[in-house]
DNA sequence: TCAGTATTCAAACAGTTGTTTAAAATAAAG
DNA sequence: CTTTATTTTAAACAACTGTTTGAATACTGA
C-alpha cells in the first residue's frame, strides 16, 4: 500500500523514484539507497531489476520518455513564426519546471545537459534530435529560408543556454539575484524575456548575412 | 627538481596542481590523491598544508584569484558601449578558454557556476560583483539610464548564460554541433555570435520599455 | 495442499577516496 | 657534530556507497 494509486509493482515504483532522484540530483549524487528507501523496496532491489545504477539510469530514460507527451507547438501555418518561437521558449520552460511525471523527462534532459554522464549517448541523440529539429526549423522560418546553417545552430544554442539557466543556477540564487520569489510567474516573465531578447537576436544575425 | 622554474615550495605545487584539476574536474570528481601526484607531492601534504581537501578548495580559488590580472576592458568614454560590449564577451571567452595560470580563475569561476559546491560562498560575491558591475554598466549604457534594473539583469543573465556553454558544453560535442575544430578561431566566431546576438537582444528590451 | 518460482530482506562484501598516523628523511639551529 | 624542528613518506584507517549473497517470504499453477 504504498500511494494512491493503489500498490504498484516494484520495479515501476523504482522507475517512478528514480526519475525523482535522478532529475533532482543527478546520476552521480543520486544514492541507491535512496532511491530505493523513495520506492520503499530493498536496496538489493535495484540490483536484481536493473543489475546495476548504470542499467537503472538507461531504463529511466526510457521510461521518462514513455511518460512524456511531446507538448503540440502548434507549428502550422496559422500562427507567425514569431509567435510560435514565443510558444516553444514557453512550453520549453514550463516544461523544466513542471512538477510529476510531464516534468521527468525535461529534467533529466536538462541535468545531463548540465552535467553530462555519458551514459545516455545512444538514446540521447534518438529522442533529442526531433526537439532539436523543431526548434531549428522555427529559426529557419524566422532568419529566412537561405539562412546560413551555422548561423541557424548558434541561434539554438543561445536560447537552449539562457533556458538552461533555470537549472543551472540554484533557485535560491535566481531569487537573490532577481530579488523574486521563484514561482510560475517568474518562470513566464523569465520566458518572456528569452523569447523577446532571442527574436532580436536572431533577426539581427539573419539580417546581418543578406 | 619539478619544473623549469625550479624547485618551488610543496605548497604552492600543491595549489598549482590543485588549479589545474579543479578547474577540469569540478570539486567533487578531482581526487586528492591526483593533485598529489601531479604536484610531486605525497598524498598526506594536503592535510599537511591545508587540512582538507575543502580548505584546499577554497585556498585555491584565492591562489587563482591573486594570479589573475583583471583584463582592461577599456570601459572609457572613447569607444561605444556596442564596441565595449564586444571586447567584454570576446575578453570573457577568450580567459575560460586560456590555458595555464591567466585562465585558472576563469575556469574555476565557470566550473563553480556549472556545478555548484557551496563551498566559497563567502569569497563568491567579493571575487565575482566586480566582474558582473562592470558587465551591468555596459548594458546599462546601451539600454538607456532609465532602463528597468530587472530588465537589465536578465540581459545579464543571457549573455553570461550563452558563454557558459563553453564549458557545460563537451568540446567534442560541439565539435560534432558545429562542425568544426575547437581551436581559437572557433571561440573567436562564437563570442563574434554572441556579442551580435545579444547586442539586439538589448535593444529590444530596451526599446520596449521606452 | 504442495512444489516450484519469483520476490524481498538484512547482512556482508568490495571498491574508492579522504584522512590520519607514526616513522623516516631532511633542514635548521646551537 | 648534536640536537631540534620541519617536511616527506608509506601504510593503515574510516566513511561512504554500489553490489552480492543466501536465507526467508510471498506468490503461482497444478
Amino acid at each position: 500500500m504504498t500511494g494512491k494509486t493503489g500498490k504498484r509493482k516494484t520495479r515501476e515504483r523504482l522507475l517512478v523514484a528514480a526519475c525523482e532522484m535522478f532529475a533532482r540530483d543527478g546520476f552521480h549524487n543520486a544514492r541507491v539507497a535512496d532511491i530505493c528507501c523513495l520506492a520503499g523496496a530493498n536496496v538489493a532491489s535495484v540490483n536484481y531489476y536493473f543489475t546495476n545504477k548504470t542499467t537503472l539510469y538507461i531504463e529511466t530514460w526510457k521510461y521518462a520518455f514513455q511518460q512524456f507527451e511531446e507538448p503540440a507547438f502548434s507549428d502550422n501555418a496559422k500562427g507567425t513564426p514569431e509567435a510560435t518561437l514565443k510558444k516553444y521558449i514557453h512550453a520549453i520552460m514550463k516544461d523544466f519546471t513542471a512538477k510529476g511525471r510531464m516534468g521527468y523527462f525535461s529534467r533529466l534532459y536538462l541535468m545531463e545537459l548540465a552535467r553530462p554522464t555519458g551514459l545516455i549517448q545512444d538514446t540521447w541523440r534518438e529522442l533529442i534530435e526531433p526537439r532539436r529539429q523543431k526548434l531549428h526549423h522555427i529559426i529557419r522560418k524566422i532568419m529566412g529560408k537561405n539562412a546560413d546553417n551555422d548561423k541557424v545552430l548558434l541561434c539554438e544554442l543561445s536560447i537552449i543556454n539562457q533556458c538552461r539557466t533555470l537549472l543551472t543556477i540554484k533557485h535560491s540564487d535566481l531569487e537573490y539575484l532577481l530579488n523574486k520569489k521563484f514561482n510560475s510567474d517568474l518562470i513566464k516573465s523569465l520566458a518572456d524575456h528569452i523569447a523577446e531578447f532571442s527574436l532580436a537576436g536572431i533577426k539581427a544575425i539573419g539580417n546581418f548575412n543578406e
